[in-house]
DNA sequence: ATTTTATCTTGACGTTGTCAAGTTAACCGA
DNA sequence: TCGGTTAACTTGACAACGTCAAGATAAAAT
């Protein structure tokens, strides 16, 4: 995370007026806080307080509180795509990646909740306005539309952007049904595995062809 | 705007100290700022003021803001209740009646996008906070329940389970796709009645038997 | 008619996001 | 080295918000 600075207190010399690395400092607590207490009880002030400056520190490295949780939203999709890299085996046939890559969403999602409702809150997604979070979350996206199309090598594009849909649906459903704690009384996360593959599976034999 | 007119059901007279009916008023005011804006731009003060009263009438039939758009969300559950019975032809075999209950249920989240996101959100889901609100979302999961059931009359229950959570994370998942407009550059809202109707085909086929 | 109760109001407090104006210190060209 | 530019940070202030307490009002119950 940040390359200069440890955590708070050891940046430069202690009573520094300038803090070192104030951006990445808030970024980092901010992210503590989002996957501890959730992302509504993130206060700027409070973040602030908790790198030792002032309530109007961070205006001068993020446009706004908005901005902020957005940046933590875009650490989040790049753990997410490392997640889901670190799942893949990279010699394994297309629907075994599949399944992998499926599997880690669903567990990322799991390991992260908080982290990950923000990540798909609808606050932070009017295209546009955080290049740095579409980004982001396009690069999590690649690694899915890479697998599914080497899944059918002789689909169409339209069918290959209509089983991407599918089979992200699945994958998300199962991820947000999860996270809500409502998918575990009728689904133990042991049997996760095999219901995602499963379900991807029945998906390329009977929906694109 | 001082006075609220009897705009649903028989208000007492307009401008007495006692507003009549306030707590329905209170929720409709909430209900379409929702639906306009987004739920998080509802401010309780602002809502009292819509309904032409003081910032502090509320408390008096809500314990909170929150227990306020919990009302909303309950309310919101079983319009979606209503809307996916809507689409159900009872006549149908089981397997028509789960298509048609999973692209009811994509369908109002569109309809109600901002209202859906409502209902998912995590902060009103600590189980027993408000029972009416759990009470609404059990509602509106029983004919789901019932109609994977239907499908699988020979299956054993934990079965039936699994079978229930796959098919509503394809069918969540896309209306959360949906609802964030990222599955519109990958299927159209035409393809969507077909995909519902392979994947759920695709379920029963594959993954339990 | 009097008491009780439900409803609504004003006043106040603490918290929050945000801006404006001022301060400090790092940096950069001479 | 010096002086100026600029980035980083500060305090002060403001409006909006959620919420509570204490008082006012009217309807209902006795």
């Amino acid at each position: 995370m940040a390359q200069k600075d440890q955590s708070e207190s050891t940046a430069k010399l202690a009573s520094s007026y300038h803090h070192g690395d104030l951006r990445s400092a808030l970024l980092s607590h901010a992210s503590r806080i989002v996957e501890a207490d959730g992302p509504e009880s993130v206060s700027l002030r409070g973040i602030a307080k908790a790198a030792g400056v002032s309530r109007a520190a961070p205006y001068h490295h993020f446009k706004d509180k908005r901005a902020l949780l957005a940046a933590v939203a875009a650490s989040g999709f790049r753990q997410l795509a490392a997640h889901m890299r670190s799942k893949l085996d990279d010699e394994a046939a297309p629907r075994t990646r599949l399944d992998q890559l499926g599997f880690g969403y669903v567990e990322f999602s799991l390991m992260h909740a908080e982290l990950f409702r923000l990540m798909q809150g609808a606050d932070y997604r009017t295209p546009g306005e955080f290049p740095d979070l579409d980004a982001a979350r396009n690069e999590s996206a690649a690694p899915l539309i890479e697998t599914v199309t080497a899944c059918l090598p002789a689909a169409s594009e339209a069918t290959i952007r209509t089983a991407c849909a599918a089979a992200w649906s699945i994958v998300h459903g199962m991820a947000q049904l999860s996270t809500d704690g409502r998918i575990e009384n009728m689904i133990s996360i042991a049997d996760l595995q095999t219901a995602v593959g499963s379900v991807t599976q029945a998906l390329d034999l009977r929906v694109y062809e």
